[in-house]
DNA sequence: AGCCAGTACCA
DNA sequence: TGGTAC
DNA sequence: GGCT
């Protein structure tokens, strides 16, 4: 266990299951000396579903024998900063995704557009959305020296343990890199330039990897990835603790609509501009907006539902579900919850599943009698995305998908389900693709770009021809496993829990 | 100056 | 083809 | 925004 501590502005942790802190001292101590508390998952919905803060004693999960401390009532605390999921990752405000700062809007002043005038880059990113933040399941230590092989193939390491590039509560540098990744998130939401982001994630996961704590910009010089104006921007963060550009673009009112909208399933930076441009200001207002298309429709209705990630708990029994009826449906199929509850995660934004079948054939139009049954079941409630590969696709790899919504009988939730059903030489590929994350996947693709591959989600494909018409093999290289694909890239094989990268 | 992963679905 | 998503 |  890395030691925890907990920054100020964090005033609740959530855990999803009762059993989560049952062993966990520390956290009692942590309860005790802290302005901390540690509270049930439905803490956060019933306030939600309020409106207000609920009494926290009702939720508790750690009792103490002593009295309990009433420094932090509802009556005193305004807002939470709150992270969800179990222990370590709840521990750091700061950086990426989970923010769950509905901040209520302050008319600032004007500020010139200095939103607008950055946006209209370039760049398609994944959408900032709950964090995937949590700790994962206990691991027994191992990889250690493969830090090293990794280092050498993808010039960096992963993350050693537990989840780097997550707040990272081991960092020294938080009050660095805090900013930068903000920068990161603005970048990658309503700025919309991934690219540039990718260059906020890359240098604020560095130095949060540091052992010391930064305190000149010349401690930098030689970390690679640091170029002029970033350079600039730290020296400004280290001199007055913190950077101009980010206070006026989170002064601007606008940038906070924009992170509203862009909030719900289907909605982007355009769109959520397009939105604001006419008016609209709250989600309110966009319900009434005819124009919006079958996605974020979908995404409002279900918006307080798709917001709630999904305790492990509940995504065991919601694989159960699916891989149950598949099997009823097709014995001896392949079929697996994947994503982030296969790397581990102890909630998920979504549930992901692969599914493939070993006799070559059955694959063809499994979806659909999947899809079938589950909505017979009423498992499945809608489908924002569906289509059985037909004339589409331009190479037509057979490969069905299925984007949609489910709910356990009974459930407080509606869950956002992700199926793909591949042939099986397309097996392996397709579950590294969809256990991700996206961030290793973008890794091992570069890699293999450089050695002269193309991987995606159906094959690694040589690249041939040369001069002018560089082009992809059509044929993949064959890989029975997961493993060889990484083997093909030269790499080490990693645990699904060792992709979270 | 071009790349930064590679692909699918929908309007 | 542009927008959004995985 | 940095690298090649
Ligand atoms: O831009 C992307 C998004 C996703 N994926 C892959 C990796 C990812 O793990 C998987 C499933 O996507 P999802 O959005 O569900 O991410 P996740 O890793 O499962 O996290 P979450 O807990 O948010 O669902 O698809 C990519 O390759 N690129
Ligand atoms: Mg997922």
């Amino acid at each position: 266990m890395p030691t925890l501590s907990l920054e100020p502005p964090v005033t609740h942790v959530l855990a999803s299951g009762p059993d989560r802190l049952r062993s966990s001292a520390k956290a009692e101590d942590l309860e005790r000396h802290s302005c901390v508390m540690f509270l049930r998952y439905e803490w956060i919905e019933d306030s939600l579903k309020e409106g207000k803060l609920m009494p926290p004693d009702p939720y508790r999960l750690i009792v103490h024998n002593t009295s309990i401390e009433k420094s932090l009532t509802s009556s005193t605390t305004t807002t939470a900063t709150v992270a969800v999921g179990c222990l370590q990752m709840l521990i750091a405000p700061i950086a990426g995704p989970q923010k769950l700062n509905h901040k209520g809007k302050e008319e600032s002043g004007a500020l010139g557009e200095v939103v607008s005038s950055m946006i209209g880059k370039e760049g398609k990113q994944k959408k900032g959305r709950g964090g995937e933040s949590d700790s994962e399941e206990e691991r027994t230590k191992e990889e250690d020296c493969r830090g090293d092989i990794l280092t050498r193939y993808l010039g960096t390491t992963a993350p050693a343990a537990a989840d780097a590039l997550e707040p990272c509560s081991t960092s020294l540098n938080t009050h660095i890199t805090r900013i930068l990744w903000e920068l990161h998130d603005l970048y990658e939401g309503v700025l919309d330039d991934g690219n540039r982001a990718l260059i906020y994630r890359k240098v604020a996961s560095e130095i949060d990897k540091l052992s010391y704590k930064v305190t000149s910009a010349s401690q930098l010089d030689k970390m690679e990835g640091i170029g002029q104006s970033t350079r600039v921007k730290i020296k400004e963060i280290l001199r007055t603790g913190k950077l101009e550009m980010l206070e006026v673009l989170l002064a601007n009112p606008k940038v906070s609509v924009l992170q509203l909208f862009m909030s719900v399933w289907g909605i982007g930076p355009k769109t959520a501009t397009e939105m604001y441009n006419r008016g609209y200001r709250t989600l309110e207002d966009l319900k009434r907006e005819s124009s919006l298309e079958r996605m974020p429709r979908l995404g409002l209705k279900y918006y307080a539902d798709i917001l709630q990630r999904i305790p492990r708990v509940e995504a065991v029994e919601l694989e159960k579900v699916v891989v149950g009826v598949a099997k009823e449906l097709y014995p001896g199929v392949l079929a697996q919850a994947t994503g982030s509850f296969r790397r581990g995660k102890a909630s998920c934004g979504d549930i992901d599943f692969v599914i493939s079948h070993p006799d070559g054939n059955s694959h063809r139009g499994l979806l659909a009698k999947l899809v079938a049954r589950l909505t017979d079941i009423q498992f499945i409630s809608d489908g924002l995305q569906d289509r059985s590969r037909g004339p589409q696709a331009p190479g037509h790899y057979e490969v069905d998908t299925y984007m949609g919504l489910c709910k356990l009988q009974g459930a407080r939730h509606y869950r956002r389900i992700d199926i793909k059903v591949y042939p099986i030489r397309a097996h392996p590929f397709g579950l590294l693709h969809f256990t991700g994350n996206d961030i290793f996947n973008r890794r091992i693709r570069e890699l293999a770009k450089k050695k002269g591959y193309k991987l995606n989600d159906h094959g690694l494909f040589p690249t041939v021809g040369e001069g002018q018409n560089i082009r992809s093999g059509t044929e993949s290289i064959p890989c029975a496993t997961e493993r060889e694909i990484l083997e093909k890239l030269g790499m080490p094989y990693l645990e699904p829990h060792e992709r979270n990268w």
